[in-house]
This record gives C-alpha cells, sequence and structure tokens, in this order.
DNA sequence: GTGAAAGCGCTAACAC
DNA sequence: GTGTTAGCGCTTTCAC
C-alpha cells in the first residue's frame, strides 16, 4: 500500500481553476489583506477540505526560514525532574504552535554537542539545553552566532545566555540549617556531576552553612560525582563503612538518594534512627518510603514554562532581550528523615542555630 | 546580533570555483561513485570545513521527500513508565539517525489528534504513537493511507497495524495468583482508564485469575477510572471506609499505586498488615518504600527499541512487513506488600493454588 | 481582485 | 570528471 499522495497548493488551484497564489492566500487568511471575493474564498477553502489538503511545514520553513520548532536537549528523561521539565516545555510548545525535537543526551558531552550540530542543521527556531555542564564552548559558540537559546537548571557564569535555574545554593542551605538544627554536625555531603553549577552551588551551600554555624568542613565526608542511583548507592557504601560514621547525609538528587537509600537498608540501618538524610527534589513518592523524605522542592514546571517564554522572546523579537538569568526559590518539605539528635534534648534547642557553635564544640 | 547567515552548497562552489553539483556529491559521500578527482574532493572538504557548512535538511528533505525524523506521542512523559520508553526510543532513534519530534498528549484524544495531524504537515517518516486507547479511527486513516506507524504499550484488536505491548493479560494473573496463594479472597482492583486494552487486559487477568480460584468476582471491588494518582487516591478511599474492607487491592498503573498508598496511610492503615497491595510498573523506588512493592514488571526499554526497529522497517521496506504484533512478558517483582493471611497457617498452604477452592468456599 | 514568476537549498536526470 | 537545469511546495514581489 503505497503511501497516499500529498496534496499540494497546486492541486487545490487545478481543482478550482485559480492560481496558487490566490490558494495560499486564503488559507493564510489573507483573504482579507488581499480582498479576495468571499465567493472564490469560499470555494478555496472547501477544496482544501474535501482534498484533505495539509500544509508542507517543510517547504513553508523552507520559504520563510524557520520551522516552528524548537530543540530539546535533556541528559536524562528517565529522571523524573527532567521528564517534569519536558512535559512543560512540550506543552507550552504545542500551546504556541512550536513542535519540539528531543534529545537525550545520556550525560554525555559528545551527545551534547553532536545534537546540536545536527539541530543546527535541522533549522530549529531555537534551543532550550539543560547541558552535562561541565564543558560550554560549544554553546558560547551558538550564542554567539545568536542562535535564540536558553539554558535550563544548569548554568555557566561566563555564558552570556540567558538562563533559568533554582537557587542552589539557598536550596541547600536551608537543608543543612534544618539538619544542623536537629542537633547533626557530622553530615556527609554525596555529590552530583563535579564542576557543574548545580553541584557547584548546592555543595556551596552546603560548605556555607556548616561555616556559618561554626561546623568544620571535613573533606572527607563529600564524597561521588554523579547525579546517578549508582553513584548513591555506591557513595553511602563507603561513608557507611567509615570507622566514624556521619549521623546525616545530603543527597544531591533524587536518584542518588534511591541509590543511597539502597545502600543503607542493605547495611541494615534505619533511617532516621541510625542516619539521617535529606535529598535534592521532591518527588511523588518522597511521602511513601519507608521514611518520608525530607527534600529540596524544586519548582519544574514554572521552570519549562519560563525557559520556553524567554526563548520565545529571542526567537520572536530583538536577540537582546535583556533578560539574563531567572532564580527560582526552592521549598524544603520537611518529612521524618531527620532525626532530631538525642543529645540536644539534654539541653535547651536554639532556635537561633547560627549562635550554637557550642555544639561545634562538643563534636570535635 | 543578527542571526549568522547560512553557508550553502553555492556558497562553498563559488569558494571553490566549481559547480553546486560536485560540491554535493563530494558532501554526500558520492566522489567515488561519479569518479571526482581527489583533489576537488579534498578541496571541496576543506572549504566545507572551513566555512562551517551545515546541510540543511529543511531543504534536502523537501527535494528528498523524507525527513529522517519521527513523531513520537506519549500521554504523559512525567509517568516514569513512559519516561524510560521515550528515553529508549530517543536513543535509538539517533543512533539510527533519526530525530524525534515530542508529543506529549495529556492523555486527551484530541490533542492527539491534533498532533498526529500535525507531524502529518510536518512531513515525519514515520510514527511511533502511545495512544490514548479509546478511540482509534484517526490511527486507522493513518494506516490506511500507508503512514508509516507502530503503536506502542496500547493497542486496538481491529487496527491492522504493527503494535508492541506488554502481556498485560498474563502479567495480572500472575500477580492475581500470588495474591491468592496468600490466602486473600476479597480483593479489589482499581482500574485505569476504561476501554483501553492495557486496562481491560489487566482487568480480564483479575478476572480470569479469580474465576480459576473458584472465586466470585464481586463487581463492587472493581473501582477506578484512570491511571492517575488521583484515581488511586479517590478509589482507594472508597475501598477503604466500605463496611467490609478488602484484604487487598490491585493496581493497574505506578501513579495509582501511589495515589492508593497515600490514602492508605492517611486512614491510619498499614500495608500488608491491614490491607496488601500489588501494583503495575517496577519502579526504582518500588524497593524502598514503606513497605517494598510487590509489583509487575514490565521490559520498558525493550519495548522501544522493538517499537522502533519495526518502525524503521515499515518505512525502509514494504509497507506489508508483515510484522504484526510483538508481545513482551512480564515479571512479578515479589516484595512484601502481601500478607500471608493469618488463617492459612491452620492448614497446609496448597502449592497449586488452582485446585484450592475450599477456602473459596470458606469465604463465602 | 488575481496571477506569473522568482527563489528558499538541495538532489538527480541528463548532457558533454 | 564535471556542469546545467528542473523541480520539491511554498510565499511574495510585482504586474495587470
Amino acid at each position: 500500500m503505497a503511501r497516499k499522495k500529498r496534496v499540494t497548493l497546486k492541486n487545490i488551484a487545478d481543482h478550482v481553476g485559480s492560481s496558487v497564489t490566490t490558494v495560499s492566500r486564503v488559507l493564510n487568511g489573507e483573504a482579507g489583506r488581499y480582498r479576495i471575493s468571499e465567493e472564490t474564498e469560499d470555494i478555496v477553502r472547501r477544496a482544501a477540505a474535501k482534498l484533505q489538503y495539509t500544509p508542507d511545514h517543510q517547504a513553508r520553513g523552507l520559504r520563510l526560514n524557520r520551522t516552528n520548532s524548537i530543540g530539546l536537549i535533556i541528559p536524562d528523561i528517565s529522571n523524573p525532574f527532567f521528564a517534569l521539565l519536558a512535559r512543560s516545555i512540550a506543552n507550552e510548545a504545542r500551546k504556541n504552535g512550536y513542535s519540539i525535537m528531543l534529545c537525550d543526551s545520556q550525560n554525555s558531552t559528545k551527545i551534547e554537542v553532536d545534537s546540536l550540530q545536527l539541530f543546527q542543521s535541522r533549522k530549529v527556531d531555537g534551543l532550550i539545553v539543560c547541558p552535562i555542564g561541565q564543558e560550554y564552548l560549544h554553546l558560547e559558540q551558538l550564542c554567539h552566532d545568536g542562535v535564540p537559546m536558553v539554558v535550563a537548571d544548569r548554568h555557566f557564569p561566563r555564558l552570556k545566555c540567558p538562563y533559568v535555574i533554582s537557587d542552589n545554593y539557598r536550596g541547600s542551605v536551608e537543608a543543612m540549617n534544618h539538619i544542623i538544627q536537629n542537633g547533626h554536625r557530622s553530615i556527609a555531603c554525596i555529590q552530583g556531576l563535579l564542576h557543574t553549577s548545580v553541584n557547584d552551588d548546592r555543595l556551596r551551600g552546603y560548605r556555607d552553612a556548616l561555616e556559618m554555624n561554626n561546623i568544620l568542613v571535613d573533606e572527607s565526608l563529600i564524597v561521588g560525582d554523579s547525579f546517578g542511583e549508582r553513584n548513591g548507592y555506591i557513595s553511602a557504601k563507603l561513608l557507611l563503612n567509615r570507622t566514624s560514621r556521619p549521623t546525616a547525609i545530603f543527597t544531591c538528587s533524587n536518584l542518588t538518594a534511591l541509590g543511597a537509600w539502597s545502600a543503607i537498608s542493605e547495611e541494615g540501618l534505619k533511617i532516621p534512627e541510625d542516619i539521617s538524610m535529606i535529598s535534592y527534589d521532591d518527588q511523588p513518592y518522597s511521602d511513601y518510603l519507608s521514611t518520608p523524605m525530607t527534600t529540596v522542592s524544586q519548582q519544574t514546571a514554572e521552570m519549562g514554562q519560563i525557559a520556553f517564554k524567554i526563548l520565545i522572546g529571542e526567537i520572536d523579537g530583538e536577540s537582546n532581550t535583556g533578560t539574563n538569568g531567572v532564580v527560582l526559590p526552592t521549598k524544603l518539605m520537611i518529612r521524618e528523615s531527620v532525626k532530631e539528635l538525642a543529645w540536644l534534648d539534654d539541653e535547651k534547642v536554639e532556635e537561633k542555630v547560627f549562635k550554637s557553635f557550642e555544639y561545634a564544640e562538643k563534636q570535635q
């Protein structure tokens, strides 16, 4: 069964005995502008409907030099955070008459670069990219060439390109303060991918919160190197088998949290009795884990919407929209994975943890 | 900053003083076939590199009448099952030189239909669609027109179009047998979207398993109408507040399971002590829930790969590839959410539950 | 009010 | 070995 032959403007024109020009005008709703008679318009529309005309975006795009499509690069769509982000972007795009071309870069910079190139070839009107995050020269090149682009989730301080991210620094500080307020002093951090803004900001928050509370940063408690589940598992294993175990773990992603969770239960430890935990990324299941998990929640859907809006601005308007970066606040979802340390009960828990450095001393 | 002007074949031709044809041939790797001198080839390649030539897929596609892209329709990309499926398809596509256009239909048939139309307009070479599943006339039309298409996850018995699905019937029977073997007789089912193959097959498995074990199907225990979390919550609430509560719940999706979980803990009930549960879709977190959940696991990545392979076959080869449908086996992941009912301990648990209808009688 | 024709960037039949 | 040219389906300038 051969694919049905496409109906073209010319077919319609022949059918109604007019020219392609007229048909094109009518079908583009420009009948009024060109004062095409209502009768003609009607005939054309009828014919188009009857022949089941479908405009050829490709030909149209070639002529107009636009595709009404945008390229979207996601490091791992199976990560619920990115799935949600992608959904939000896809829907926003659809509502605005754009299609999205999806690339899952699998956390590979090579795939990211290749896809960017491919998207250029496909002449997408713009790009939303969640970069791997360690290199950005390829992005800078595109920016420099004036390709409309917005970076989401991660960003590069030196890249002149609009971005929308979460306030990862504050999110971490809040999370850490919560842990510290509960009396913890030996807090490990399972990092995500090194040298990415997301990780750097979260780690900086971790460090600063400790310092603000006069707790010495123990470098050996900072472990890990990826946002994946496996890293969570391995890092937690390491952490749990130290001679002196940390009393809490701060985890930089939902996936690492799951991996760590696995290691913890494998070691026969209970959360939060034996070890406390806090993680980034609120998830539908966060509440139903063996211990409801305290998390740093991000405004994922909003991130997608904003990214798309900025991009449309870039595409439609002047390149210098002046929009630089949008930083979205996070929210600490306090549940039950952080234990209030017993020895704290002996003393009056201070409201202002910033002042509580006597605990820090006690720890040493 | 204006977007950089595109470099075309003509630019290169002018630059090296040859014709577009030659340049085109060289760049398409047909230098050999046309016996173009190595020297010319070299010059052309150099020039292309120097000018940073990017082929224009759009123009190429217009000429060749193909886009090397496929349309992908997913009902809800934020559902981990579909996210995984999408990732698998996206990667397979990339490896084979195809781009994918993503549409999240949000479980709306209207969006599904519109997107299909849009994809036609965009002249995708083929379609992989996970349909909402209640209507299929629009799909039949496409099939009839000879558009390469494969349906994934759900299917329609009367639609002549290749599909790849899980063996939902068997999956349910196995799950139900497991519950029944543990002594349960009053088992509720929280359905997904009605009149979809996924739901029908799973429900049929539920019914048949009961009947095979001589347990009367209590229609009032079959509730719900969507694969979403909210339906799980509402349905479970209803179930839990009946005068006589079922001892187990069989849930037709990961999302409904989470909703039900929420309702159960809200009612102060414990899994599996107070109520047993089993759900479709294994998830990374299934093991770490307050009670590790017994689930029916699907081969999601394989489903995506197979769907893509079939599609490519359709695109490249004859339309009648003869491939009809692929059914993937499921696997029961037994964890701890199903309780072995106490009164069973009094008697010898039969290996062959199929023969155990004395229990069924006792129940009545 | 309507149409002819050029051209977007590319490939391929045909010519030399 | 290389070039000329038609044409994919569309929009738009210019002409009448």
